[in-house]
RNA sequence: GGCGGUGUAGCUCAGCGGCAGAGCAGGGGUCUCAUAAGCCCCGUGUCGGAGGUUCGAUUCCUCCCACCGCCA
């Protein structure tokens, strides 16, 4: 860490634990993630808080439905955010829930503060309420008598609450963001906020009666209420850090940017600058606000599911290529479409033909053509080199840039710009041809150092953006310990390092299967991926298949077998070692229905064997073939003929 | 209804007063180190429409159309 570490404290929004995580969730977080690594990278002294929010109404009543006390479904809901994270890689600091002591002490200690400081008052207050919004209606934005979001009927309800004073805070917060152009961003939000000030500011409720409500944290001055959700949400920025008076809070806390979703820009925007202000706390550094992720070009409205159901691709494709596709898709700040096949053409197109394919042929150039023997000689450098190098240190311009205003995409941009340079300078330089001259070998010793360079350069940089992928190249290129931002300079690759080939960093996806008419239709059909499975993957059973032609069925030789003799395969539960006739010599092929046949049972038996499936070994036994079995459910049974036929007899 | 935004190549978008750009997709060529990858070449698109300001407008102004957001 460098003597001027400059500070940085980043926050996603706390999870509220009535959702299942999910692209919108994970969008935030990986964004708040990615940054923290960039800062980290760079030496910077970096604190990143994601967390939980637990109370209100929506989580009482889900409990009591489920039949479980709240906290028990607040502590269920929260590790769920909790091991996707984990699964996600996030590197966070620190996870807070709102029903931790140390949050509840720091909200009771502000409300406390407050209402000595005559910024809170007891107020009357009548409305239509919808228990689903947890908030009133306006007669103008009922419809029908009925809640506009959830379309259930509202209730009348009054009563006394206590009211947060804001609204005397109206003209410093429009002084404050128009003296600070770049608090709220991108600007699109700070206008909007601009605008809704033009109006006057009401003050805002905090509190509701514990007899309605339960699940809260009591109000300390009046414990016959609890707080309203945004003076508890929002507090947890600050009672993470230990609140006021702690050091951790004094050295984090000004330098404070929240990364958060567009749906929830005014209580970030408006409320938390006032609550700041009345608690005699500074404002935070910036408010980056991002926008929404749509499904095949439609609003996703209420149907999460497809939400969740798109952040499940992680799974299939990887956290690497998921993170890079969604920072690269959108524009922070912009709603952006998701969609399979743009994370597949992605991942196709920039990880694999670009940077994964670089990766591989210029660390095997450098195994094959003598490794690094040289190192950064000035007298050898050329244009060539000289340029590369120029180029790279543009990069790290053009990301922390990028990256001051929150742009992933022009970050992304910047480093993919480095990567086609150097598939351009393989090219022109041609090692390969190099090699073959000896009188050339000085001039390709500098050749593979600069590649070298380029490689040691990308796996610094990349860091913050694909976690996983950078290590492997610096591992690759014999680099070990932590990536720090001020050895991404050239020449510090070392004569003599040792380098490894690293091939399938990002393998392409197959996507020959263009009749695959699910995919448009459904927006995020979860296709299994293929290239993976071979042969064997026709006759799986599972889900509806891709659909086959008459040539894909002749790919496979399908024929009668008797089964000779039978035995179990030691040291395993499953497989049987089996011994056919295919009319032919016999054959030796292991099959997984040890749990539905004894070996004696078989032998005799007439099976259909794929007879030409590649060959492999299970449990050291060489199998060659395939037994075709039926199953569902636990059950099995094997694929026999109707009439007695000789063995070898083929199935068409 | 008020305020604001967006509308540029098949797709995603950059440009925002001085000869229309990038990536992807598509077509052609080429090397062989590499993941059937790379590299090179190929785009006359009424820059949503109509007016206006200007020597000159995709870029500024006005109106209209379409979509979106915030507010009511």
């Amino acid at each position: 860490m460098t003597d001027r570490a400059r500070v940085f404290y980043l926050t996603t929004p706390i999870y509220y634990v009535n959702d299942r995580p999910h692209l919108g969730h994970a969008y935030t977080t990986i964004a708040a993630d990615t940054m923290a690594r960039y800062h980290r990278l760079a030496g910077d002294d970096v604190w990143l808080l994601t967390g939980t929010d637990e109370h209100g109404d929506k989580i009482a009543q889900a409990a009591a439905k489920a039949g479980v006390t709240p906290q028990a479904l607040a502590d269920r809901n929260s590790a769920a955010f909790r091991e996707t994270w984990n699964a996600l890689g996030i590197a966070n600091d620190d996870f807070i829930r709102t029903t931790e002591p140390r949050h509840t002490k720091v909200v009771q200690a502000i409300l406390q503060t407050l209402w000595e400081a005559g910024e809170i008052y007891l107020g009357n207050y009548g409305g239509q309420y919808c228990f689903g919004c947890e908030r009133f209606y306006t007669e103008k934005e009922i419809v029908d008598g009925k809640c506009p979001d959830h379309q259930t009927p509202l209730q009348w309800i009054e009563e006394e609450n206590y009211f947060f004073k804001m609204s005397k805070y109206q003209a410093w917060l429009v002084e404050t963001i128009e003296r600070q152009p770049d608090l709220i961003r991108p600007e699109r939000y700070r206008n909007e906020i601009l605008g809704f000030l033009r109006d006057p500011l009401q003050d805002l409720s905090i509190s509701r009666p514990k007899r309605r409500l339960n699940w809260g944290i009591p109000l300390p001055f009046d414990d016959k209420y609890v707080t309203y959700v945004w003076f508890d949400a929002l507090i947890n920025y600050v009672s993470a850090l230990g609140g006021p008076g702690d050091p951790r809070f004094e050295t984090y806390w000004p330098s404070a940017q929240h990364v958060i979703a567009k749906d929830i820009v005014k209580p970030h925007a408006i409320y938390w600058p006032c609550m700041l202000k009345a608690a005699g706390l500074p404002l935070y550094r910036h408010l980056n606000v991002h926008g929404y992720w749509t499904l095949g070009g439609r609003k996703i409205s209420k149907s999460v599911g497809n939400l969740v159901e798109a952040l499940a691709l992680k799974d299939t494709y990887g956290n690497d290529a998921f993170r890079y596709f969604i920072l690269r898709e959108m524009v922070f700040g912009l709603d952006a479409d998701f969609s399979e096949e743009a994370l597949v053409g992605r991942l196709n197109a920039d990880l694999a033909n670009d940077l994964g394919n670089l990766v591989s042929r210029v660390t095997t150039l450098i195994v094959n053509f003598g490794g690094i023997r040289r190192g950064w000689q000035a007298g050898d450098v050329g244009e060539l080199e000289t340029r590369l190098e120029r180029r790279s240190a543009q990069v790290i311009r053009d990301v922390a840039a990028a990256l001051d205003e929150f742009a992933f995409q022009r970050a992304l941009t910047a480093i993919w710009a480095f990567v086609g340079s150097v598939n351009g300078y393989v090219d022109t330089t041609q090692p390969w041809a190099l090699a073959k001259d000896e009188t050339q070998r000085t001039r390709l010793d500098v050749v593979l150092y600069a590649l070298g360079e380029s490689l040691r350069f990308l796996g610094i940089m990349l860091t913050p953006f694909l976690p996983d992928a950078a290590t492997k190249i610096r591992v690759g290129l014999g680099q070990s310990g932590e990536p720090t931002l001020a050895d991404a300079v050239w020449g510090r690759l070392a004569a003599g390092t040792r380098v490894q080939k690293v091939s399938g960093l990002f393998p392409r996806v197959d996507d020959k299967n263009k009749s695959d008419l699910e995919i448009g239709a459904t927006g995020t059909s979860s296709r299994p991926p293929s290239g993976q499975s071979g042969p064997a993957a026709l006759v799986t059973i599972a889900g509806p298949a891709a659909p086959a032609t008459i040539s894909d069925v002749g790919k496979l030789e399908l024929r009668v077998a008797e089964v000779l003799t039978a035995e179990p395969v030691p040291k395993s539960k499953k497989l049987l070692k089996l011994t056919v006739s295919l009319g032919g010599e016999p054959r030796t092929l292991v099959a997984g229905i040890a749990e539905h046949y004894a070996p004696a049972e078989l032998v005799g038996k007439k099976v259909v064997v794929v007879a030409n499936l590649e060959p492999v070994k299970l449990m050291g036994i060489e199998s060659n073939g395939m037994v075709l079995a039926a199953s569902i459910e636990g059950k099995l049974a094997v694929l026999t003929v109707d009439r007695d036929l000789p063995p070898g007899a083929t199935i068409t």
